[in-house]
RNA sequence: GCCAGAGUGGCGGAAUUGGCAGACGCGCUGGAUUCAAAAUCCAGUGACCGCAAGGUCGUGUGGGUUCAAGUCCCACCUCUGGUACCA
């Protein structure tokens, strides 16, 4: 009695597509290439999660499919193994990194060959491979070899640096201290991220909320200094090329706002050599710019503001510098040192989560001194506040309350006036007398007012004009910023790439900010053994420990000491692309042939929470190297799409409240609870115990009444809800589980028929159980169960199909083709299984419809698809068996059945010919029973047809004799 | 607060872009098979009224456009994600 056994089929078919690799991509594409990527996963110590095999299963659809089609399918996995969720999983375990970082590897490998997936497993590899390491080092080192040219928006080599004379005459030193400040990464002091529960500095894209994205540590402001890569240079680029790229909406969106491009213009207010600058001092100054124009770099004479809204210059009222902004010191008078120095303070100690959180009222504090407008020469107050960022723009703003909320704000409390430049005119929402008086803010286009000779300009043309003026008179330029900063690259962890920088040291032992990168001969620079490596909290990196002879090599007699920051864990993943192209190449990161031929990506699927992380830093390197001459295309992913995320079954929740004054109930009936905390709420999931474990509450122990769920008869309110798995709710499901039950078709099918590929949707394990009744049903459909053998059923004949047997077949096939294309795989199996549904039903089933359908659901239903194969009588795999087409003709139908409306409601069904005429099709409908009564003393005014989908009358309706 | 996306039976979800709402699956009900059960097969299954034929209502809420609205427009509610002094 053989029945559809996947846990004996699926191994057989693994072991046979392992052994005869017979998903080995060719070292070259042969033909149409389709280079189809997952987003590795990052090994951790839990193993799969249902969430990994959604994407992976839908690109393994997308080359099964197409390999059938006959392109040259790169398809390789990897693993992104650096970084701290590794590490902090070797130290909970007590193991060294690399140990179980590979046992995790080790783990995820065979989850992942047991769901089928046809990877060529000859390119897998992890980026903590030492030959990979070499290469992510390499590609540092042509970094730090690069400078931007912002005339050619181009990186180039950095001996093509143009060296100013003056740096020149100051000697060699000088001069590589003038190339270190150009290159792309480079050393800064600048203030970072410091997270004191990872023990390491972290980048802007990890720190959310001022959180760490990794265990949620509160993070503060330091200055460190840290090793940045140049990513803002490129921010132009990263932003424009966006444009051509096949991404979602979505995606691209929030790439563009965290790249956040903004245009307007940079105006320098003059503030002299003293604190009340003087009229006649602001002329000459005034009058010397007209001749010299604007500078590159502001001197200490004058204030130099970034504004988005040039056309508000006149309603400037007061101005505002950073608290940290270079310039305090100098302008802030005797009288305001103390109260200065007090408020810089205070700010300095705010984290990044006080100064958002705590930012409902303005804080601020005046210097004492004032800056001269350079539109109009009137004098505004400077004043320090720390809702204006040293790190964006030029860390000070000129204020216009009237037409900018936060400054707005500020004027309240700090009782400054307001001068309205703008009016809004009449438009709905805004109280135009209240801005015009400077008592509420508006911050819309308009018309100018108050503005000298600009008056009666609209914002716009006042835009125009007042960049042009600025320019002319010296003044000011046009400008653009962007909210993207320096990507910060350095980690004071153990589990990463080591720097390829080594650091002069002078005879003394001690730095002498000579740098030096490690010579390409000499990669890779492997991680040292260290016993603890541990992180302290402090910024020291754990590599300061290493061995002596790893920490100071001396090369041509200089000694050295290595850099002991490590590279963060999206090094790895920034080139990993590259290497799937040529994974074991030891003279090259890639073979320039191969990655022509291969790149880009076509098809990059992968979680969305990468959005601004590894799909900006990876774009950001792939265009240094394209820039260098490394790769032939600009960006590395032409296509992506982001799978949506599985949620856990959904679970009953109680309120505290509820729960507490239920107790009774609840503990008679069994029902336990499990509190869980998320943002600030907190709610209880009810439970039942079931032999020794607790469980989800079955169905029926809840009833809805009235749209509202109830724990069954009781008044007691459930919310149903399902949430992200986790494991302190209780609702993860393992892989390795489902596989065993069910086998890897019915998971990779449920998966892919859960829902619409790119939604969020919520685990189901009954579904997992509907998908396995499809497989078993389309396995009767073909093998004769009740046999002691494996044989066909006896319905399964060599024989012709019949019109509606082909019919059928090639609607099938038309469906299930245009489906995977657009990636919508729910409504391929629901076609496929209205196909079975169809079949399981016809006495005869030609052999040749069997075949077909077996290839159609073989992409999904791999092993279960090999298997049928085999038992139709074929030798091979069914890999490489052309795709069936449909054809057309097959598709017309004899009659078909068209809907008849009568003002809009559908009254009756007519049964036509496809090709019938219009004048055929009124008169039909017409002569319809059902249609008849509803046409009666109602006049017809108009007739609409849409050819081969409805008729409809619209009728004048007689009220006065109504129908009988 | 701002910016996206979503809200469809008891549940997961379909719906060629304005043309028969609820495909497909789960669950449920009834029947067949069985000593019995599991499995399987068949039928039914949005709500309400009706013996029935049939009718009315129905895609978060309220309005609108249209012969026709889940789909388009306006206002609002809820949820999910992103973002948060970026001048």
């Amino acid at each position: 009695m053989p029945r559809y056994n996947p846990a004996d089929i699926e191994p057989k078919w693994q072991n046979f597509w392992a052994e005869h690799e017979t998903f080995k991509a060719p070292e070259l594409p042969t033909g149409e290439k389709l280079y189809v990527l997952d987003m590795f996963p990052y090994p951790s110590g839990d193993g799969l999660h249902v969430g990994h095999p959604e994407g992976y299963t839908a690109t393994d659809i997308t080359c099964r499919f197409e390999r059938m089609r006959g392109k040259s399918v790169l398809h390789p996995m990897g693993f992104d193994a650096f970084g701290l969720p590794a590490e902090e999983y070797a130290i909970k375990t007590n193991t060294p990194p690399r140990v179980s970082t590979e046992q995790n590897i080790e783990t995820f490998t065979r989850q992942l060959k047991m769901l089928g997936f046809s990877y060529d497993w000859s390119r897998v590899l992890a980026t903590t491979d030492v030959e990979y390491v070499r290469w992510t080092q390499w590609i540092f080192t042509v970094m730090f070899d690069t400078w931007f040219d912002h005339d050619q928006q181009k990186g180039r080599p950095i001996d093509e640096l143009p060296i100013p004379g003056a740096v020149k005459l100051e000697g060699e030193q000088a001069v590589r201290l003038y190339q270190d400040d150009h290159r792309l990464a480079f050393q800064s002091d600048a203030l970072v991220n410091w997270c004191p529960g990872l023990g390491t500095v972290l980048a802007n894209e990890e720190v959310i909320d001022g959180k760490s994205e990794r265990g949620g540590h509160p993070v503060e402001r330091r200055p460190l200094r840290q090793w940045m890569l140049r990513i803002t240079d490129y921010a132009g680029r990263l932003e424009q090329d966006l444009e051509g790229l096949d991404w979602s909406d979505g995606i691209k969106r929030m790439q563009r706002e965290w790249i956040g491009r903004s245009t307007g213009a940079e105006v320098d207010f003059y503030v002299g050599r003293s604190c009340a600058p003087s009229n006649s001092n602001f002329a000459s100054w005034k009058s010397a710019r007209a001749t010299s124009g604007f500078p590159r770099k502001p001197n200490d004479e004058v204030l130099r503001i970034y504004t988005t809204r040039p056309d508000t210059l006149h309603g400037a009222t007061y101005m505002v510098i950073a608290p940290e902004h270079p310039f305090v010191d100098r302008l802030t008078v005797d009288e305001q040192k103390e109260a200065v120095q007090t408020y810089c303070d205070q700010a300095a100690a705010k984290s990044d989560l006080d100064r958002t959180e705590l930012a409902k009222e303005k804080t601020g504090v005046f210097t004492g001194s004032y800056a001269v407008n350079p539109v109009n020469g009137e004098q505004v107050p400077i004043w320090i506040a720390d809702y204006v960022l040293i790190s964006y723009g030029t860390g000070a703003i000129m204020a216009v309350p009237a037409h900018d909320t936060r400054d707005f704000e500020f004027a309240k409390q700090f009782d400054i006036s307001v001068i309205a430049v703008v009016d809004p005119g009449e438009a709905e929402g805004v109280d135009r007398s209240a801005v015009l008086a400077g008592s509420e803010c508006c911050t819309e286009q308009g018309v100018a007012v108050n503005s000298g000779e600009y008056n009666g300009l609209a914002t716009a043309e006042f835009k125009r004009r007042i960049g042009d003026d600025l320019t002319e008179q010296g003044t000011g330029k046009q400008a653009t910023n962007y909210k993207l900063r320096d990507w910060l690259f350095s980690r004071q962890r153990f589990w990463g790439e080591p720097f390829p920088v080594l650091h002069e040291l002078d005879d003394a032992g001690n730095p002498n900010g000579m740098l030096r990168p490690v010579d390409p001969a000499d990669l890779p620079v492997d991680l040292p053994h260290l016993d603890d490596y541990k992180p302290h909290g402090r910024p020291e990196p754990p590599l300061g420990k290493a061995p002596e002879d790893w920490l100071y090599p001396i090369i041509d007699g200089k000694r050295y000491r290595r850099e002991t920051n490590t590279m963060p864990q999206w090094a790895g993943s920034c080139w990993y692309y590259l290497r799937f192209i040529d994974p074991t190449n030891s003279t090259a990161f890639v073979d320039p042939e191969k990655e022509k031929a291969w790149m880009p990506v076509d098809l990059y699927i992968g979680g969305a929470e990468h959005a601004v992380l590894h799909l900006l830093y990876a774009r950001f390197w792939h265009k240094v190297l394209y820039d260098r001459g490394y790769v032939s295309t600009t960006e590395p992913f032409q296509r992506l799409v982001n799978q949506g995320m599985i949620l856990g079954e959904p679970q009953y929740h109680v309120t505290p409240e509820l729960l507490k004054a239920n107790e009774k109930v609840l503990d008679e009936r069994g029902i336990t609870s499990v509190r869980v905390e998320s943002e600030d709420k907190v709610t209880h999931i009810l439970k039942r115990h079931s032999g020794d474990r607790i469980i989800d509450l079955s169905e029926d122990q809840t009833e809805k009444r009235q749209g509202q769920f109830y724990l069954a008869g009781t008044e007691i309110p459930l919310t149903t809800r399902a949430d992200k798995m986790s494991k302190s709710r209780g609702n993860v499901v393992n892989p390795d589980e489902v596989v065993r039950e069910y086998g890897a078709d019915s998971l990779r099918l449920y998966e892919m028929f859960m829902g619409a590929f790119e939604a969020t949707k919520p685990w189901s394990m009954s579904g997992v159980d509907g998908v396995r009744k499809f497989l078993s049903r389309a396995w009767r459909m073909i093998m004769d169960e009740d046999s002691e053998d494996l044989v066909l059923h006896t319905s399964v004949q060599d024989v012709a199909a019949t019109d509606e047997q082909l019919r059928v077949l090639h609607k099938t096939i038309k469906a299930v083709t245009s489906d995977i294309e657009t990636l919508g795989f729910n409504t391929a199996i629901a076609r496929m299984m209205e196909f079975v549904n169809f079949f399981t039903n016809q006495s005869v089933r030609p052999k040749i419809a069997m075949e077909q359908f077996v290839l159609l659901l073989s992409p999904f239903a791999p092993h279960f698809g090999e298997e049928l194969w085999s038992l139709l009588g074929h030798g091979d795999t069914l890999s490489y068996e052309p795709w069936p087409r449909h054809d057309d003709s097959y598709l017309v139908e004899s009659t078909i059945e068209i809907p008849v409306q009568v003002l809009g409601r559908l009254r009756g069904k007519i049964q036509v010919a496809p090709d019938i005429s219009k004048e055929d099709l009124i008169a039909a409908a017409k002569a319809d029973d059902k249609v008849k009564p509803w046409l009666e003393g109602n006049p017809i005014i108009k007739v609409i047809v849409v050819p081969g989908r409805l008729v409809n009358f619209v009728v004048k309706v007689n009220r006065d004799e109504p129908k009988s």
